[in-house]
DNA sequence: GTAATTGTTCTAGC
DNA sequence: CGCTAGAACAATTA
């Protein structure tokens, strides 16, 4: 469920606790997904110094100097502070750093996949694509707008929950045609609704690494029936996937 | 026992 | 071949 908000304050909390210290001790729990033996991953890693943590699109990357490792949450992916012997249901993966401190990866659904130097991607990021890339890419997709918001080969960091949330903002039918869509507007919305999500949370979260982060979808959650202003929240399927919206939503086909 | 959940990848179809 | 829609899969709990 974390997708970029929710990852660029968990890259600031992990940044802020843990930059500068060093690798005691790599601890797999779940390898499967890891795409180096146990072994490489420790020895790339274990003695080095954390110099930060970065979101790039729907991962988070742990920067050791000449290592990176590359963490994607994807459904059910959870990060904790850990104590030194500490090992929490649902372990995947946990660094335990010199001192004592340390932070591990959760997941009940085993999903989460660690990367030892991922690669470089070209696909631009949600937050800082220009503008008129956004235009080009809408005036050639016939797809449902929805979809193309959450497309990781053309745009990185969007997914379900936050695809309902900027075309709720944006005033834009999810069931819209992308090509149809006043462009211009819908960037706006993107920005808008990042940025204050990634305000909200970081305020709302503080410097603690407790598992999932709280959120504030005025439209994407089961829990809501009408929105903040009253309008009554419909549900549908777009792709397979649970799609919140409202009749205030124009349909621009 | 089964429904529900969603990111990614694969496949069929146009 | 390029693009799109939809299915499959992953794994666990409520």
């Amino acid at each position: 469920m974390a997708e970029l908000p929710d990852l660029t304050v968990f890259a600031q909390i992990l940044s802020r606790r843990f930059k500068g210290k060093i690798v005691e001790r790599v601890e797999v729990t779940v390898g499967k997904k890891l795409n180096v033996s146990v072994k490489e991953l420790q020895t790339a890693l274990e003695g080095r110094d954390l110099n930060g943590v970065r979101r790039v699109g729907k991962t988070l990357q742990f920067d050791f100097g000449d290592q990176v490792l590359g963490l994607h949450l994807m459904l059910r992916g959870e990060l904790v502070a850990v104590e030194d012997n500490e090992v929490p249901r649902f372990q995947v993966l946990a660094i335990h750093f010199k001192g004592g401190e340390g932070f591990a990866v959760l997941d009940m659904q085993k999903m989460a996949t660690p990367t030892l130097n991922p690669e470089q991607n070209d696909v631009p990021d949600a937050l800082d694509m220009e503008e008129s890339y956004f235009t080009s890419l809408l005036a050639k997709k016939r797809t449902v707008i929805k979809t193309v918001l959450m497309d990781q080969h053309v745009m990185r960091g969007i997914g379900n929950s936050y695809a309902d949330e900027i075309l709720y903002h944006a005033g834009v039918s999810p069931f819209s045609i992308a090509k149809a869509v006043p462009a211009e507007k819908l960037f706006k919305s993107i920005q808008t609704v990042l940025e204050k999500a990634i305000k909200d949370i970081s305020r709302a979260n503080g410097d603690e690494l407790m598992g999932e982060l709280k959120d504030f979808m005025l439209v994407h959650s089961s829990k809501l029936k009408v929105t903040e202003k009253g309008e009554l929240i419909r549900t549908d399927k777009i792709g397979g996937r649970m799609t919140y919206y409202t009749d205030m939503q124009e349909l621009f086909l």
